[in-house]
DNA sequence: TCTGGGGTCCTAGGACCC
DNA sequence: TCTGGGGTCCTAGGACCC
């Protein structure tokens, strides 16, 4: 069996953890740059607030003191999640962490009927030493855990866990779950399935294999599976991540190209950072950049582009001289950039390099840019850059970002915790 | 005026091989 | 005049997740 421990509207329990105040009230965390909402509370919700609207059009709510509103703080975020994750390990040892605030466990060796007492003592334990309010779905699949957790969150009878354990409890949850709630299934999906006459779970389940792989393919036969209670989703943690992607959004569109290599500088020296956190190294860089899709007025460009490196590295140097090259490339007057990003591909670890016959950097060089990327981490801490190559940017991670109704670093920052209370 | 960021997997089609 | 068939690998783009 699987449980699957989601918490509940995360960014916005995280600020309530910290400020009682939001408490009972309507709350949504925006996105960077404040740009839309990616976090509502219950009471949001329930106000009609959609997922993933633009903030400009509930300003009006939250200007008439309706709903409170706090940009994100990941840096919150990340210490708590931290947290509930090291609660939920030190209980049950094999975990996959599936996101920030989602974490699936492995409940095998566990007798059945001590499997909802652990998860309930589990869910209580989480919320008095962090304050986050969690929900647990356990089930023979991870699909079907989605579907219990569901049910966890939304009957409060379940008092924060609920099991599917039966054929009788898997028909009852399926048949009152709609298709486009079940894991898997998107937005483009759920329309074309109720096209075809399955609207809930157990409609879709009902259907012969053989008309899932026509209309849903290998993936869609992966769920149908799922939803029967035979697991097939492959843990998808593993030793190293496929690919790093940096990227944002320009709170002002820039048409500038030393500009743009300043900002694209800092994300390939990010890239080369988390790389080097975790002991990798990428074969391939990639650079793309984006003009404003909302601005249908505007002439719209969308290239990306990727070269090969002779050799796997992680130094801050030659990542940032290979995505600077690529700008070089894609560059074209007459633009506003509104995001761009630079992704880091082909990882390796880093101890393992194979190294080029044909590689143009010497050796004693390379470990010249070696030793300057670990001074830079030395130096570089709490998002401050004060060692940087000449096209990066002087000064803080998150400068340019428009954080207006940002909270303090509560869990992380004595200072600023001292200044609150 | 103002619309996020970071991942994974799958597929179709082209390049290339014999 | 007549011009195959079967593979693999790679890539870009789409769909999905949070």
């Amino acid at each position: 069996m699987f449980a699957l421990a989601d918490c509940n509207n995360f960014f916005v329990s995280c600020e309530r953890a910290f400020q009682p105040v939001l408490e009972g009230r309507p709350v949504v965390v925006l996105s960077n740059n404040d740009g839309c909402v990616v976090a509502r509370s219950n009471e949001a919700k329930a106000m009609g607030i959609k997922m993933g609207i633009p903030f400009f059009r509930i300003k009006e709510l939250v200007d008439a003191g309706k709903v409170d509103v706090r940009s994100s703080n990941y840096t919150l975020y990340g210490d708590l999640s931290r947290r509930v994750m090291n609660i939920l390990r030190s209980t049950i040892p094999d975990i996959e962490v599936y996101s920030i605030d989602e974490a699936f466990l492995n409940l095998e060796g566990i007798p059945s009927e001590e499997q909802v007492p652990l998860c309930r003592e589990l869910s209580v334990r989480i919320k008095k030493w962090t304050g986050i309010p969690v929900s647990i779905g356990i089930a023979p699949s991870k699909t079907l855990g989605k579907v219990a957790n569901h049910f966890a969150k939304h009957y409060p009878g379940y008092k924060g866990v609920c099991i599917i354990d039966s054929p009788e409890k898997r028909e009852k949850a399926l048949s009152l779950t709609p298709i486009d709630d079940v894991w898997g299934i998107g937005w483009r999906g759920a329309p074309k399935l109720e096209g075809l006459g399955v609207h809930s779970a157990l409609d879709l389940v009902r259907k012969p294999e053989s008309w899932v792989l026509k209309h849903m393919h290998i993936t869609g036969v992966r769920t149908w599976k799922e939803l029967q209670g035979i697991p097939c989703i492959e843990d998808e943690n593993r030793e190293r991540r496929q690919s790093i992607c940096t990227s944002r959004s320009f709170a002002d569109p820039i048409s500038d190209k030393e500009e743009l290599t300043l900002r694209i500088s800092d994300f390939a020296g990010i890239c080369a950072k988390k790389l080097r956190q975790e002991g990798s190294a990428a074969g391939s860089v990639g650079i793309f950049m984006e003009t404003s899709r909302f601005r249908k007025d505007l002439p719209q460009y969308y290239p990306m582009a990727r070269t090969r490196l002779e050799t796997a590295v992680n130094n801050t140097p030659e990542i940032v001289k290979a995505a600077i090259g690529l700008l070089d490339v894609l560059w074209k007057e007459g633009y506003g950039f509104k995001r761009a990003g630079v992704l880091v591909d082909e990882i390796v670890e880093a101890d393992a390099v194979q190294g080029s016959l044909f590689d143009s950097v010497p050796d004693g060089e390379r470990k010249k840019e070696d030793k300057v990327s670990a001074l830079m981490d030395r130096f570089n801490t709490n998002g401050k850059t004060l060692l940087r190559v000449a096209t990066q940017r002087p000064g803080h991670y998150a400068d340019g970002i428009r954080r207006e109704f940002c909270s303090p670093l509560f869990s992380t920052d004595w200072k600023q915790l001292l200044e609150v209370s």
